[in-house]
DNA sequence: GCCGTTTTCGGCCCGACTGTTTTCAGTCG
């Protein structure tokens, strides 16, 4: 279900975005005024935070009206969001093989390199690339070594390692959207994305869908058949592969409404978990799989050593769990760490729920690298029925993220002040993004920290430290009895980077030492704190902070993303500061202000 | 190429880090 490639299709803000971006990329790769190459990414970065009418700016022709756009990139994007196209793109374009691009997609490698290796090498692709680099070409250029080639080797290397793994957040919409659809199947009786992404992994390597009908060829074709499925890999009565435009593999099974139940669980994993409940099955002289729950006396060839017991009908997952004497487990704990024996000694925690969650902190504004205005994050922020929203924007050093200066935090502080006047019921906190510098000092001295309703404090910078050096520098600055919150603690950028060498275990005695609440960043391309920790952050007392991290009023609903990843951690409402009423935080604030006089 | 202005050119964010080279270029955030 391609699209024939001639057929015209809207520019959007997002494709004009991406061709200024590329017009750059160009103009670095033609040797061009940096300046110039930095007047379209400025313009790509104004177009992104340009919330107006776009293709109405473009009819009146008055997109030169928005700041970073001037009269040339004005005329450029008219064309193209007019005509579809832009003719000085696609010549520009023309000069170089396609494969280029890509190589931009290697960490460590810009414009200047792959201009050399291409014209010096004739490299025009990954591959070329690789194997200059693997004969010693790449390294006998000039401005080059056997260091530079080692390290493009290993950009290679860690690109294929991600390729076929996607982001959770990335594909939810998608995901979610074509549930809906069989949802409203006529002939689908029941339906649901079964697998990791029930799980909530944070990265899924391909959506398994599993369907209940009585009619299972109408369902198949009309999955198959669907406009966002890029190709189909297989197509039988049961079970279909595709691939979705997105580039994940998505798999349907078909079954009787009665085995929906074990398709469902046996589909949901994860394995271990799955290894762990047949075994239950089996000392109970019955066996399980996809379709049944039945008596093993039954199966050929196998005998029970137990007397069998009789099995009792089941509708549902709960039900299934219940035959076996185990309360029901979330999909988010099926991983086999510990939840089945909490399940039989029903000892499992009743986890968080997005609906828990009564404000939120770490969102930015249009002061620092925000795309939306103060004005608009609460409005946004009400609008979802939260009580309480923090802003904190950027520090003075990350200047790349426009970082406030005191002065202008201070009058942000002002702003907010003023705007909780003119509310009801609902509260904006005043707090900041306060950069740990190399040496864990914070980018503010503690009298203007102290205006502040809450500090959340980051690393941004300097991620390749040792492990000591790093532990120790998070451990100064979380003992500054200013900072509220600890933000992203790895550093994590999920498919992209992976985390700074940090001692998770020795920060999260620190939080709990100095009361410093633990960021859950639910951001979909970091989910730091992971998983997987939580659990001994709770052990060990230390509370959490679901926080969108949000540049965008669109991405308060980042959210959803970090219950999913609280839930995974066995979090409930009472392990989540920001399900606290606005009384109560208030009161939670002051109180780790207080524990330094 | 954009912006400001003290209009029509001159400045544009910048420090850290790495690797190559021996004083600097390229990349990143």
């Amino acid at each position: 279900m391609e699209n024939p490639p001639n057929q015209k299709q809207p520019v959007t803000r997002d494709d004009a975005v991406e061709i200024l971006e590329s017009m750059a990329q160009l103009l670095d790769l033609k040797g061009g005024n940096p300046f110039k190459i930095r007047a379209y990414l400025n313009a790509a970065r104004a177009l992104q935070q340009f919330n107006g009418d776009l293709p109405a700016l473009a009819r009146e022709q008055r997109l030169e009206e928005v700041a970073g756009l001037g009269k040339s990139i004005a005329e450029k994007l008219q064309e193209l969001l007019t005509t579809g196209r832009l003719q000085a793109y696609e010549e520009m374009k023309a000069e170089f093989p396609a494969g280029l691009f890509e190589m931009f997609e290697l960490q460590g490698l810009g414009a200047k390199k792959i201009k050399a290796v291409y014209e010096k090498l004739g490299v025009s692709s990954i591959e070329t690339l690789e194997k200059a680099c693997r004969d010693g070409r790449v390294a006998a250029l000039p401005g080059f070594g056997e260091k530079t080639a080692k390290n493009i080797c290993a950009a290679i290397e860690s690109r294929a390692k991600h390729a076929g793994k996607f982001r959770f957040g990335d594909i939810a919409a998608s995901a979610e959207h074509l549930l809906e659809e069989l949802r409203q199947h006529p002939d689908v009786i029941q339906c649901a994305i079964a697998g990791s992404y029930r799980r909530r992994k944070e990265i899924v390597h391909d959506l398994d869908f599993i369907v209940s009908t009585k009619t299972p060829e109408t369902v198949s074709q009309f999955f198959v058949g669907h406009p966002s499925v890029e190709s189909v890999i297989a197509h039988g009565p049961t079970k279909s592969s595709v691939r979705l435009q997105s580039g994940i593999q998505t798999d349907l099974r078909v079954v009787k409404d009665s085995e929906y139940p074990f398709a469902l669980m046996y589909f949901t994993g994860s394995k271990e978990h799955n290894v762990a409940i047949r075994g239950r099955a089996l000392e109970r002289g019955w066996t399980l799989n996809e379709y049944r729950l039945e008596q093993l006396a039954k199966v050929e060839g196998r005998k029970s050593k137990a007397a069998p017991k009789e099995i009792p009908p089941m509708q549902n997952e709960a039900e299934i769990y219940r035959a076996l004497d185990l309360d029901y487990v979330e999909p988010e704990l099926r991983e086999d760490r510990g939840e089945i024996a909490a399940a039989e000694g029903h000892a499992l925690p009743r986890l968080v729920e997005l609906e828990n969650l009564r404000g939120t902190f770490h969102n930015h504004t249009t002061a620092s690298d925000g795309r939306s205005s103060l004005e608009e994050m609460a409005a946004a922020a009400q609008e979802l029925g939260l009580q309480y929203l923090g802003i904190a924007d950027h520090s003075k050093s990350s200047v790349q993220a426009h970082g406030l200066t005191a002065e202008q935090l201070l009058a942000q502080v002002q702003q907010i002040r003023a705007l909780n006047k003119t509310c009801d019921g609902f509260r904006l906190f005043a707090g900041v993004e306060c950069d740990i510098l190399k040496d864990g000092a914070l980018d503010f001295p503690d009298d203007v920290l102290a205006q502040l309703d809450y500090v959340v404090a980051s690393v941004h910078a300097v991620f390749n430290l040792p492990e000591a050096e790093m532990t120790a520098r998070i451990i100064k600055a979380i003992s500054n009895p200013h900072v509220t919150f600890l933000g992203h603690l790895t550093g994590r950028l999920l498919l992209t980077r992976d985390g700074y060498a940090v001692n998770v275990p020795a920060i999260l005695d620190a939080c709990a030492h100095t009361g410093t609440i633990l960021e859950l960043n639910a951001n979909p391309h970091r989910l730091d704190l992971d998983w997987r920790w939580w659990p001994l952050a709770k052990e060990k007392c230390v509370k959490c902070a679901i926080n969108p991290d949000a540049h965008h009023t669109s991405q308060l609903q980042f959210l959803h993303f970090g219950v999913g990843v609280a839930r995974k951690g066995w979090l409930s409402r009472g392990d989540v500061v920001n399900c606290l009423p606005l009384g109560k935080i208030e009161r939670v604030l002051e109180e780790k202000r207080a524990r330094k006089r």
